[in-house]
RNA sequence: GUGGAUGUAGUUCAGUGGUAGAGCACCAGAUUGUGGUUCUGGCUGUCGCGGGUUCAAAUCCCGUCAUCCACCCCA
């Protein structure tokens, strides 16, 4: 007979009790900032059809990066890679009856068909903030509140983590009114940009430079987006753009958003005219949060402003500002950083049945049970050594010994493995014990 | 998709052509109702899989699969 085998399905993952219980309190803290900001949870189903999925000329990315099949019907569907396409059907599908601005979020588990490395498998749960209906730049500024809240709560302070901001319009108009470059030669730009991070300098312009080379005013675009791209970072300012841009009215949101964050005493906003996004549907100001960690300087996540993607679904659009965020590269950033929590069981007591008390001892379960105590019993009668080990395993800081005397005597024997304290009581004052 | 490394017990790994090993973990006993130390005993293997070379292969060769790392990509 051939062993199954016992690994999970590559590039996903098995959460044994311990992963899901560090998954529940990451997505706690998820909740419960997202509700204090007055977001709504929903949900959706894991499948949608193909062509939510095609719009974008996206169809390359399809093909090769997606879970892509059939169904019994002869329909193509695709497991979600993300949840935008998908929350943007949903808003479309009711824009009437909703009430906006909308203020929602969810955490859906997404799935792209990757190849594997550190910080990345195939399958990952996404934190999906969004809110709908709000033009003005406060809309920018509620996420980056909430972000600043959430990796609070998480432990992390501004010295953790850098925001930085840039505005699609603005570099629009840069490439476009500015340099004049050619038709669809922006796409070619935003790509190299996006990766500048990633190579040599020398490497990065000398492609900067091949790139443009065929433009008519190739030496002056250079220079103009050689000085953008090494804008200095200052917190919630431009920086020192060249003044032949500064006072280009794209940024006029830019800088009202500083004054905003400035306002609410966030001081780890930047400005990087480098951040692009590989989205094409965002519209206006992106941002992309940053690791500060030297081992892992790097975007952890990021989002931004898409006006139109609403409109696609044939409705009046919908100017929405959204980001996510991974599980994986969360949970690298407070690993790093050293702030994931000791987990704590959830099981109070584990109750050891001594000898042939089963019944009794059941209804001592029952009655802890009901006063919402949890409790573990163990029924294996193996030597008592054996199961104060198996509760300290657990982590269970209780174990309570159920055996004839006890019953006798109706004197309960609660011991704390963790001080080695030993309490004999009654009942109830187990369960006040217990309780405290 | 490209390149590299690794694959031996539940786990971490040693073993470089000649009988398959150790630590930890697990089970049991020393101790018939109270853990963490100690001691004793025990269990666990198609040496990833398939082929080849050889009297003989965990070991050398080829293939394949898996894992990790880097690249490519990343909505």
């Amino acid at each position: 007979m051939t062993k199954l085998p016992t690994q999970p399905y590559k590039g996903a993952r098995d959460f044994y009790p311990e992963d899901k219980q560090l998954q529940n309190y990451l997505f706690g803290v998820m909740h419960s900032v997202c509700s204090r900001y007055g977001y709504e949870e929903y949900d959706a189903p894991i499948l949608e059809p193909t062509d939510l999925y095609l719009q974008k000329g996206n169809e390359e990315i399809i093909k090769e990066q997606t879970y892509t099949f059939e169904d019994r019907g002869g329909r193509s569907v695709t497991m979600r890679t993300e949840m935008t396409p998908t929350v943007s059907r949903m808003v479309a599908g009711k824009r009437q009856e909703l009430g906006y601005p909308l203020r929602w979020y969810s955490i859906p588990q997404c799935w792209r068909y990757e190849r594997m490395q550190r910080g990345r498998g195939r399958e990952f749960y996404q934190l999906n903030v969004d809110i709908f209906g709000e033009l003005f730049v406060s809309a920018e500024h509620e996420l980056i509140m909430l972000i600043s809240d959430l990796l609070k709560s998480y432990g992390a302070d501004e010295s953790m983590y850098e925001i930085h901001i840039n505005s699609r319009s603005f570099m629009k108009e840069v490439f476009f009114n500015r340099l004049a470059l050619s038709e669809g030669k922006d796409a070619d730009l935003n790509r190299l940009i996006d990766k500048k991070a990633k190579m040599p300098e020398e490497k990065f312009y000398a492609e900067l430079e091949e790139l443009l080379s065929d433009e008519d005013n190739s030496h002056e675009a250079v220079l103009l987006l050689k000085s953008l791209l090494s804008n200095r970072k200052t917190p919630n300012s431009l920086g020192d753009l060249p003044n032949e841009v500064l006072e280009h009215e794209s940024l006029g949101d830019v800088k009202q958003l500083f004054d905003l964050c400035k306002a609410s005493g966030i001081n780890n906003v930047f400005f990087n005219p480098a951040i692009t996004r590989g989205f094409d549907y965002y519209t206006d100001i992106v941002f992309e949060v940053f690791d500060t960690h030297p081992d892992n300087n790097r975007s952890m996540f990021g989002g931004g402003r898409y006006d139109s993607l609403i409109a696609d679904f044939g409705v009046e659009s919908v100017p929405t500002v959204g980001f996510g965020m991974g599980d994986h590269t969360l949970q690298n950033f407070l690993e790093l950083h050293n702030l994931l929590p000791e987990l704590t069981t959830q099981t109070d007591v584990y109750a050891v049945c001594v000898g042939d008390t089963y019944q009794a001892a059941l209804d001592i379960v029952t009655t802890l049970r009901e006063q919402n105590i949890n409790v573990a019993f163990d029924v294996s009668n193996r030597k008592i050594e054996k199961t104060i080990k198996t509760a300290e395993k657990k982590g269970i800081t209780y174990v309570l010994f159920v055996g004839q005397a006890e019953l006798d005597s109706g004197q309960l024997s609660l011991r704390n493995i963790k001080t080695g304290e030993e309490t004999e009581a009654g009942i109830d004052e187990i369960i006040q014990k217990l309780l405290s």
